[in-house]
DNA sequence: TGCAATATAGACAAGTCGGTCTACCTATGT
DNA sequence: ACATAGGTAGACCGACTTGTCTATATTGCA
């Protein structure tokens, strides 16, 4: 791992963990090792590094709800997608690290401007979210042939979804009960 | 309306529109005409008036949602609800002020340590929403004689309503579509 | 009229912030 | 052996942070 991924390991953690106006750059070097110089080489600002951060985690994120959308029926996606948050939010999935809410709404929080390239990538990365579930519908035999039932129904799934995260977070609760089965059936019902 | 309340209600505007580390104490006293001295003299930090935010904005969201819940039955309730932050969202409800997400959301993840007074606020109000809308649902004929299926109802209607606002904030869309009949009718059935 | 309470304006302290800079160290390739 | 690239350590800058303090002005009440 090369100076460069150090630093956005670390900064991606302690940002995750403490909110992005919380770190400082001087306890990003603190943890990292990592000297003020090398940090300013790679980055040219903290708002640069922030970007990096997301840009890491939004790989990161959406290549594990891409692999757990390999579902062959519609109702299997739904019910995986909570099936997945819910270890998540146990913090039983390692390569998401210690649950703390969703990064990109934690982010979105403290970044309230809409043409903010910070605010820009979460809202990005929630449309990658979208992208990922639409074309996971798309592939069962449900919705192979019906997008706009599709898209409604990725748009229904990935409200719920924020909601779970986002409770879970605010009321410290990782025993939160996920959506029922007969929700996700409303919610993937084609008729 | 008092000097106390002057601070309270700049300082709550402020926060919720930029996020609370984004805004300085002396932001808040140049914006209100307060001199430094009163402030300090009603609050005792900036955290015990971010508190006094908290605690304003709780009062006044949820009698806005007290009000919105009185509905003769449990489905009416539900989009009762969708109705109104469909309106929230527009910019349409003036005691809420311009819609940014909702203000404990926001600041819970600027503060994501479980024991600070100021993450247990968040927690508190959505305990408090929480709990108007299982009262809403227990005078509905539905649910009067069925309080376990009414707790369920409403913990899944407040998980569809955290992700309705979160994804309307974060993705700065205001036509956000709200959840279907569909979708609510399954939420609020009690078979 | 005069006292007491409450307000204002803003200097100031002590510390943190992001970011720049110098000086030195170390590893690698030729 | 030596140049070059890239690293470390940390002083330093100016701006900003929360919070305290002094000095002055305004207000309401007896």
């Amino acid at each position: 791992m090369n100076k460069q991924q150090q630093i956005i390991s670390t900064a991606l953690s302690l940002f995750y963990k403490k909110g992005i106006h919380a770190v400082g750059i001087n306890e990003i070097l603190a943890v990292s090792g990592i000297a003020k110089k090398t940090l300013y080489k790679h980055f040219e600002s903290k708002d640069a590094l922030i970007c990096a951060c997301l840009v890491a985690r939004d790989m990161c994120f959406n290549a594990w709800l891409k692999k757990i959308c390999l579902q062959p029926s519609a109702i299997l996606v739904a019910q995986a997608i909570f099936f997945g948050l819910k270890k998540w939010i146990n913090n039983e999935v390692s390569e998401l690290g210690n649950f703390n809410g969703c990064f990109f709404i934690n982010t979105a929080a403290e970044y309230p401007i809409e043409n903010d390239p910070i605010a820009k990538l979460c809202k990005q990365h929630k449309q990658t979210n979208f992208e990922i579930i639409l074309s996971a519908f798309l592939e069962t035999p449900e919705f192979a042939h019906n997008r706009e039932k599709a898209i409604e129904a990725a748009h229904h799934l990935l409200i719920l979804k924020e909601g779970f995260i986002t409770r879970a977070r605010v009321m410290h609760d990782v025993s939160v009960a996920p959506p029922s089965d007969n929700i996700l059936k409303a919610i993937v019902a084609v008729g």
